[in-house]
DNA sequence: CGGCGGGTTGACCCGAATCAAAGTGCGTGG
DNA sequence: CCACGCACTTTGATTCGGGTCAACCCGCCG
């Protein structure tokens, strides 16, 4: 596999930006006030993504971390066969990269799954900051707490069990936040990195509950779930 | 399930103990000096647990973090179906139970696969001291980084592959740190927990492993294994 | 038009789950 | 001290889910 070495054009982050952030409630900045926080957003910046394009790559020096203000992004890694595995998810809200606070190497791979728009926060800054703020100490490990829960999850939930019943928790996952039962539906080929399925299987389970009506398929990319069912399947 | 309400005799931790522990090497405690130390050991406390007790469980507030001094600790986590689940081992000088930093419940039950003695630290303990030192915000957010990498480790090397390939990767992750290609050897039950695989299937792949010669039982709990034999199924 | 990436479907086979039955070691109580 | 029961392991027979290999479809783009 070839990489571009991508140069992503960024832009500073403004006021409106963060005013209208969906993320916005983010445990990083609760508790800083409005002079902090000017200041603070000199360091932002912005960057929208498409779908596939990387936002940072396993074993790049760890500058910055992002929040993504909207989107969906895949965390990856690789097996010592060489396969790709997905082992988190990230969405509207969540921050990744923060191996970057610690001055460390990122851990993974992030690639967005669908159109996606971060921000991204120099990993200095926020070191600096908590020379100043120690509370800002609890955030950060309550963030990483919530970033091993979701591993967890991951482990539990999306790797055992039959190629069903993973596929329901998967779509549950993915429909958690959307009110309407509307799920983002990854290609054949994530799902089964997401799973640990072949990309067939994948294939064969969704068409299986498309034919049975558990899902609604409206575009490529998004479906319609009947969460009662789904949930009937993922207690399995 | 039943469990017995355990109250933990732990005893106060000594200098002798520190100087003992195989576990000095701590990233947690590098940096403090003499008198610091001295103050922080008052609070450390001792305690020594037989293989299947229980050290903390989840759900269970989080007051203390644990340094494993000598042993193996399996964490555990439970999918919605209920079956357990383990998601993460803890060996000498691991630290677990940072979500006591953090404030937070447990995310995860600890059990002593062995024979195994913690020395636990309060949460509080560890807060205050970072009012004092900054700098141990980096310490912790480098153990939390480990602990991530340590379960993405299990999602892609534990989860994947064939029964053959997991039970070769964690025989090869129960051998390091022992010379002599020694592994400890955790019970069927606990190898099909592990790698998520049934506890018949762990039993028949081991017998394997044996009659062919790439392992060795010495006792019930521990093997000699051919690390080059390993190896090479592992990759595939 | 042809090629290509992604999705679907089929035929076949193998690995692991399941169900079942013995075998082994160990501690307890008679 | 032995016998019994219990926990754990081993092994076998059978079933079944999902991997593999291959064909084909469809929409898109050069």
């Amino acid at each position: 596999m070839r990489h571009k070495p991508v140069t992503k054009i960024y832009r500073r982050t403004t006021h409106d930006d963060c005013a209208t952030c969906p993320a916005r409630h983010i445990d990083l900045l609760a508790g800083t006030n409005r002079t902090d926080r000017s200041f603070l957003l000199e360091s932002f910046d912005l960057a929208t993504f498409a779908p596939k394009e990387t936002i940072y790559r396993l074993g790049d020096p760890g500058q910055w971390l992002y929040v993504v203000r909207f989107g969906l992004v895949k965390l990856l890694r690789y097996s010592s066969g060489g396969a790709e595995r997905i082992v988190q998810l990230a969405r509207t809200g969540d921050t990744i990269g923060t191996a970057a606070v610690a001055r460390m190497p990122y851990r993974r791979s992030a690639v967005a799954m669908t159109r996606t728009e971060v921000c991204r926060i120099p990993g200095e800054l926020v070191r600096s900051y908590n020379r100043t703020k120690p509370e800002l100490l609890a955030a950060l490990l309550t963030q990483c707490q919530a970033d091993l829960d979701a591993v967890d999850t991951f482990l539990t939930e999306l790797s055992t069990g039959s190629a069903h019943t993973r596929m329901a928790r998967l779509l549950l996952f993915l429909i958690e936040k959307h009110d309407h039962g509307e799920a983002p539906l990854p290609t054949r080929e994530e799902i089964g990195a997401l799973l640990g399925i072949t990309t067939e299987t994948a294939s064969r389970v969704i068409a299986e509950f498309r034919r049975e009506g558990t899902i609604e398929v409206l575009d490529t990319d998004r479906c319609h779930c009947k969460v009662e069912v789904l949930s009937r399947i993922a207690r399995a």
